[in-house]
DNA sequence: ATGTCTTTGTGAACGCGTGCACAAAGGTGG
DNA sequence: CCACCTTTGTGCACGCGTTCACAAAGACAT
């Protein structure tokens, strides 16, 4: 069985941490919302603010690009942007496919986010044969059947899995194998690809529960006073009922939530 | 003006890790597919594998839950379920609301994996009054004139975030004074909330960028050999043209993309 | 030209997360 | 009852990321 990594172990591209790399579109985001308002310069100070970071943090992820910046005055913002633009690659142009053209593939083909910056939607694609030729965002889906075609034909790099999740390992062995490298996955699964492929998961669900879990916290916190004085330990009321963790005689059986 | 982080500054929620927090759901979900399959125990490596992380992470994630798990036999798959059902606050309900019915809002509606684990959308908003009452998802939207009654009535405390960017910090502002103390957040932009209010976000432009990075560090290394014999820096090739990085003379005008 | 003032760029310390490797624990078979 | 085998739980070390704090660098006024 292929271990199939999801995240990649840190390669440290080029010296550019991976945590840097993530914080660039932010800040670039930032830069252009001042170009467009025709804002020459910019402090660390105010741009990190702007993209909702410590301002350190920013001067350092900047380090790592060079030295672009004049002591005393800040940073040129046209100049930045380019060398941000360039520097993640998006002076080029980003063929993208979407596959799996249900509601959230359809809504994706609709966001406007895609072809501001260098990623052009070249195809979608859907297994069904009924979607096959209906025009979605203005452009007719292809079936499954020409995937490798269409991703040769464009020179796609880069596809996006929207697919439910049963078919999403299936879609993204036959996506790889035709040349993509670098896969956003919206479906609920994890996925295996072989190394040299990048995959980043953007998961709903995941996103609810870790917000779930810090907003009963929260609640815990508000009742902490009585529960510390009743000597319970802090999670116990948490949950409501069940105070039993597995004590001395564990193994209680378990009442699964709907 | 409000600083307002994104990400929460790791408060370290009652000793368990956040990075384990996020792992959480994921175990949970290989958890799940086991249980429909009857499967009564699993070991860390098994599980590890499911949810492709490292099984010795797996054990140290749940240990911060506690001394579930039997030495030679591995976890009891029910119990498990249970355990992490309930340390995500899972047991319970948490009605939703999603702002901004758009493409995406009505997407995010009609996905299936809401209502699965515990979360319920109690309501569908928009500020369009031509969507008022039209019914997405087999519910009627409402108007934002409501919202403030709707958050109160249903007692949300979780909020979803589809509207454009820039209606994105007002219905923020309104959700946060409504009571609402976690946020998804879909708009393309950086929120600003007071302290006690929990922001995660979902932006598939910024996961693009990352992915365009390395798919462009990717395509570099193919031809770095040639570069490298050329005495070139690794970067300069890699836009294609441009090799000139900020020299003695720096300052060059900056060509933006489209 | 020189001093002052602002802001960058970075050295260093610290804390979190990860993974190795192993001892402890429990089940199982004889 | 004992020995063996499997798998957990964790001590430890290492590396990445974050933040502080400050020296170096440049702009600008005088």
């Amino acid at each position: 069985m292929a271990t199939g990594r999801t995240h990649r172990p840190a390669t440290r591209s080029r010296g550019i941490p991976e945590a840097t790399v993530a914080r660039l579109p932010l800040y670039l985001r930032a830069l252009t919302g001042l170009s467009e308002r025709s804002v020459p310069t910019v402090s660390s100070e105010e741009l990190a603010a702007a993209a909702g970071v410590n301002s350190a943090k920013l001067r350092k992820d900047f380090s790592y690009l060079g030295s672009y910046g004049t002591r005393g005055v800040g940073y040129d913002v046209e100049y930045l942007v380019y060398q941000i633009s360039r520097e993640l690659g998006l002076t080029q142009d980003w063929p993208v496919v979407i596959v799996g053209i249900g509601n959230l593939g359809a809504a994706l083909a609709n966001y406007g986010g895609f072809a501001s910056r260098g990623f052009r939607v070249a195809a979608l694609i859907d297994a069904d044969p009924a979607m096959a030729g209906k025009p979605v965002a203005g452009m007719p889906v292809q079936h499954t059947d020409d995937l490798e075609k269409i991703i040769d034909d464009n020179g796609v790099s880069i596809g996006v899995i929207a697919t439910p999740a049963g078919a999403a390992q299936q879609v993204c062995d036959r996506l790889v194998a035709a040349g993509v490298t670098s896969i956003l996955n919206f479906a609920p699964t994890v996925l295996s690809v072989p190394d040299g492929v990048d995959v980043r998961k953007v998961d709903l669900s995941i996103e609810l529960q870790i917000l779930a879990f810090h907003e009963q916290r929260k609640a815990g916190e508000e009742s902490a006073a009585e529960a510390a004085a009743a000597q319970l330990p802090p999670a116990a009321r948490a949950a409501g009922e069940q105070a039993d963790r597995k004590g001395p005689d564990g193994d209680v059986p378990a009442v699964m939530p709907a």
